[in-house]
DNA sequence: CCCGGCATCCACCGATCGGTTGATGTCGTG
DNA sequence: CACGACATCAACCGATCGGTGGATGCCGGG
């Protein structure tokens, strides 16, 4: 019995590509490709892969969404992208592993057999960027609310203008905000939304 | 004689992505294959190829900067990346073209052709990028300087800071900013942040 | 059951910022 | 050469922000 893989990436030359990597492996044969998180699901609901590999960001509905509808469902899913952000929302989510895009074919190859055999499989950067987030329980970890905070100053509003959007008062915002500056280990606003930035915190 | 191409992108899946879409072609070879832009000014004068498909975003040497550097040596340069920033940066180095990596293959191919014919192949969305800046001859343009004094503001700094950094007056760093608000539409130095990063002017 | 995180609110203060207006000099392009 | 973009500086004012030091209630995990 081969392995049978799935191929969700929006890109149609990676996916290309990973046909070409992969496809030559006498143990394991592409069954499908999606172009969008929802067709993943749909196509692995059909077709019953054994690996998933899923880029993240994707028109439609999101990798790490698919992911979530994925898991438990009977494929493993290896997620496989070109940023090391996004690491612990997609492990939390269900995926088996975290590749990097600019990863060697073979290396790619012995990941997705890992991945079949229950193995979890994470790129040594992303190893790194999973500890490093891990190390602050809390920090660097923005509650719901304070998200669409920042995301409103991100957007040039006031403290006053955020507040009325969101219905709070100005000094919830104000809290807000200390709190996000704490977290983020900044001291206003502008340094705020640049490390929200950096960190892929906004949509971005 | 055959259409010789060179291949130019870090990932390594791409690379075999595009191998598969464009070996294929009867009318085409490709020559050789670079991990980032010194090695694809290297291979270009070695190799010299008709076109050169060039991925923007690579460690080392950036793909504009190689595009600078083989500019006029020959090769007309095709682009190939995922992000429709960059357009501007792109073509005034002296790219012949702008494709996404979200093209199917067939487009690419065609574009490969038409590039090695001299036209100039710009992606829809692209090419609409491209009018709504060049719209603003001025403006989303940011001088160096104000780029420097933005890039201070998105790390935390005052603009009390900001200027001793720069060896400039308060009044200075103030102007500045406010150019940048009015470049970039924006009231204050978080949304200049925020708008910044969203244009790709701050680093990514 | 208690602690921590979350969300909400209040008041006060000094520091900073944004807006405005105006000015000088350089540089490159047309 | 004239024009516009760029870089530099100044003074003033009101609005906003960040810091401090609280307070309340809810909820979920250990």
């Amino acid at each position: 019995m081969r392995l049978r893989l799935l191929i969700a990436d929006d890109h149609p030359i990676v996916r290309d590509g990973l046909r070409a990597a992969l496809g030559g492996e006498p143990d394991m044969e592409v069954v499908g490709e999606a172009a969008d998180g929802a067709q993943a699901v749909r196509l692995a609901a059909e077709l019953r892969p054994d690996v998933v590999l899923m880029d993240l960001r994707m028109p439609g509905m999101d990798g790490v969404s698919a992911i979530r509808e994925l898991s438990g469902t009977g494929p493993r899913v290896l997620v496989l992208t070109t940023f090391d952000t996004d690491v612990l929302p997609a492990l939390e989510a269900g995926a088996s592993g975290y590749l990097l895009k600019d990863a060697p074919p073979d290396e790619l190859v012995r990941a997705v057999r890992a991945t079949h055999e229950g193995e979890t499989v994470l790129a040594p950067s992303v190893a790194g960027r999973l500890a490093s987030d891990l190390r602050r329980p809390t920090r660097g970890r923005l509650s719901k609310r304070e998200l669409e905070v920042l995301r409103l100053v991100a957007g040039g509003a006031t403290n006053k203008e955020a507040a009325a959007e969101l219905f709070i008062s100005e000094a919830s915002v104000k809290t807000h905000l200390l709190h996000v500056y704490a977290k983020l280990d900044v001291r206003d606003r502008a340094s705020a939304v640049a490390e929200a930035y950096r960190r892929g915190l906004l949509n971005g």
